[in-house]
This record gives structure tokens, sequence and C-alpha cells, in this order.
DNA sequence: TTTATATTCAACTATCAAGTTGAATTCAAT
DNA sequence: ATTGAATTCAACTTGATAGTTGAATATAAA
């Protein structure tokens, strides 16, 4: 096999792992599976695809192998093969956002001004959590907070956080996370926490990427094989 | 704009990166961009494209926002618009490496046995560097050690490897590199010395990784703006 | 065994991407 | 101005991909 032919087949293999992460609807199943297992039905209803087109979605993101499935009674759960693909998902979020010109201005009209909310990176937050003056607060749903989650945070779902407003230490810096870099419920707790007062801000990622670092993680279920 | 449309069209938009990543020609281009500007004639030539084909697949690269295109007389020099284009290369890689079958046996099969030339992480060469106990040696072309090497590396191109020999001080160990994780110049290197009785391996990965990790390195022309 | 349910498969349509070819631009030099 | 060379554009062919629909599998429970 000459150096040419070698170069090209594998290149074009490579580029079976491009062609997974170069459709929409793919990266966002791959993003709601960062966050754990799910099945093919609950990525249909997460995504809004038929369950015949999010299969054949997820047959091609196992073909690149991006995930695994795993079957279990009638369902078939799906997840990361790699906590790589997190980096993978991270590296092209970083790139859009510094050169598509597009991605930026739809993050921050969309998002409130994306830096309004003065993210805090996870190595800020990790120094702020070990001298105790800040409140660390997870807005997702309770499932995926108990599948894992930052050491001490308190789990307060956007929609409850009215009603639950008392539970948080008045007077303490409020720092908000959720599943990602564009999670909007982390957004929109942040400023709604600032509307009532509080000192609030936003993790700048989620917790898939904060685990990913291998940084102190909690966990209340074993549904993660961490 | 409702939640669930703000998330498509920015998954969509994160997608262009994705797909531009999603073709082994474009890839193949990525690479050989990294190790510094090409116009549009000489990736062709690189690349065996036509010119109009390999025009159209940087058009699309630019438009991803991977590389950016400067024009200077009748030519229009391309490279990386980030560093990060690196990573996102190498993430692939390694995903690739890991979860395609194919890929393992591929690279296994035409590179002699990938393991077999001992590869050799970063950290421990620079560790080897400057405890000096190690000769490195840069098997590319001279205008590519020209636009940066690894210091006091020795630039002999791998055809001028038996009539050089001479040049590389006599029982320390080789380290030999090139231009990335696959790059075939390096293996047959290390292959070419071990049979002349030295001590040789490969370094890991190859010259614009070592550059992206901020490790040390030598210029003597300022092609490259680091 | 029958039934219900989650998933996958097969066939089909419509849209998009890769590559070719020849013409059109653009710029430097005569 | 005219020529020559590098690049891009436009039009076209061919093949691949996303999505739908209805049937086929596979498993658990009745």
């Amino acid at each position: 096999m000459s150096s040419k032919l070698f170069k090209q087949t594998l290149f074009d293999h490579l580029a079976r792992v491009g062609k997974a992460v170069g459709q929409g609807h793919r990266l966002a199943m791959l993003e709601y599976l960062a966050q754990g297992e799910r099945t093919v039905e609950a990525l249909a209803g997460l995504t809004g695809l038929s369950v015949a087109n999010t299969s054949k979605h997820l047959q091609q993101l196992r073909q690149s192998g991006l995930v695994f499935a795993r079957k279990e009674g009638l369902y078939v759960h799906y997840r990361l093969s790699d906590p790589d693909v997190i980096t993978l998902l991270g590296v092209i979020r970083r790139l859009a956002e510094r050169h598509l010109g597009e991605v930026e201005a739809l993050v921050n009209s969309y998002l409130l001004a994306k830096d309004a909310m003065e993210p805090l990176p996870r190595e800020a937050l990790l120094a702020r959590m070990r001298e105790g003056t800040v409140t660390v607060l997870d807005v997702r749903p309770p499932e995926e907070y108990a599948a894992g989650h930052l050491p001490r945070a308190f789990n307060i779902p956007l929609k409850e956080l009215e009603r639950r407003l008392h539970e948080l230490p008045p007077g303490r810096e409020v720092v908000a996370y959720c599943r990602g870099a564009y999670c909007v419920l982390s957004f929109e707790a942040v400023a709604w926490l600032r509307e009532k007062g509080f000192i609030a801000r936003r993790l700048e990622e989620g917790f898939p990427e904060w685990k990913l670092a291998a940084f102190p993680v909690e966990n209340f279920l074993m549904e993660e094989i961490s």
C-alpha cells in the first residue's frame, strides 16, 4: 500500500468522526448523552425527532465510535463511548464561538449577553468552594443531579427556585450551573436571583466538563460508572 | 425566539465545524496547514486534487472558521485560523484510534506496528532533552524545519539520512519526529536507524502538537507568527 | 400463545455535497 | 493595453444524507 493511499484511507476513516458531529441533531444528542445514558425514546423526545430518525442517527454515532449501546429489556440505552467526546464538543464550541460570527451573535442575543453573567472558570469556583465563600446551585432536574453533581451543591430546578428560595443561605454569593456552556437554565437562574437581590453568577461550563476535568464530584445513585 | 429554536440553530452552526472536518481531503489539508501557510496550488499538489476542487474545499474551511486566507500578488495563502484546530484534529484522531477498529488495524499494518517504535510523549522527551541524554532528529524537509523546530534538533530529511549519518553523535539515543502522529517519515527513520545499530524511537506526536502545547521552539525564518 | 411496546429495517423522496469542466476574475509583468 | 498565471465561479453530473412511512424484530407480560 502506497503512502498516499494509506493517508487517504486513514483520513477517510477519521472523517467518519467528523461527519458524526457534522449534523445539528446529532450534536444535540451527544450533548444530552453527556449528561448520562438515554434511551432512544427519551432522546427522540428531547430532540423532537421521530423515533425512527433518532434511531438512525444513533446508529451513525455508534458506527463512528462516539457512542455505545446497551440493551436492557425492551430498551436500548445509549451512552458516550469516551469522555473525550465531551472534549470534542468543547473544542468545536470554542472554535465556533471564536470564528463564526453568527454563533457569537446568536448566543449573546438569546442568552441575555453571555458575559454579563460573569462566567466563572472551573478552577476559580473550586478555589472558592474550598474557601467556603460560595453557595453552589445546581439547577438541573433531580435525576441528573442524582447521577452526579458538584460537592455540596444545592439542587433546585429552575421552576422551583421561587418557592424554595429560602433554602439558600442569604448574603452569600451564588454560583449556578447546569448542563453546559449554553444551558439556558443557569442563565435564567442567575438573572432571576439577581432580581431578588442575590449576588449571583454562572459557572462557565457545565457538569460534564467539570467531571471530565476530574474535578470532585458527588454521586447519590450509581447510574454513572465514573 | 424559543429555547428549542435557539438550541437547534446553535447546533446547526456548530455542525458547520463538524462538517468541515467530515471529509477526508479537508482533514488532509488541515494537517498540511498545521505545518504552516500554503497556497492553493501547493495544497492541490500535496493532496492530488484539482486546483478548482481544492479551492472549493478551502472556501468551505474558511466559511466554517477553521482557516484564514491572505492574498499576496497572484497567490492566496491559507493558514489555520486558530491553534485549537490542531487540538480538534488530535481529539478526532484519538477517538478514531480508540473506537474505530479499522483505524487501529490500518495504522498498525502500514506503520510497521505503531507501538514498536516506542513512542515517547512530549513531556518525557522534554525532560530527556534537559538532561542532555538524547539526540533529537527532525526528518522533515528543510523548509518546514526552518519555519520552526525543537531546540537543538538536527535536520536530516529521510532521503539524506544514509549519506549524513555521520553527523549524528554516536552512542546516544535518537528521538525522531516529523509532522504528526501518522507521519511516515519518522517511522522509517527509526526503523532504518535501528538497522544501523542506533537506539532510536519516535516522538509520539509531531511538531504542530509540540508547538501547540507551548513547548520550546526554535525559529530560523519568521514564516510563523507564533 | 398472544399481545403490547421499543427499536430497527426497508423503501422511498427530496435535498445537499463532491468532483469535473470551461469560463471569468484578478493581479503582475511585459 | 495585452499577456500569462493563480484563483474563483457557474453549470452540471453523480452519489450521499436526512427524513418519512409502514413493516419487521425482539422482548416482556398477560
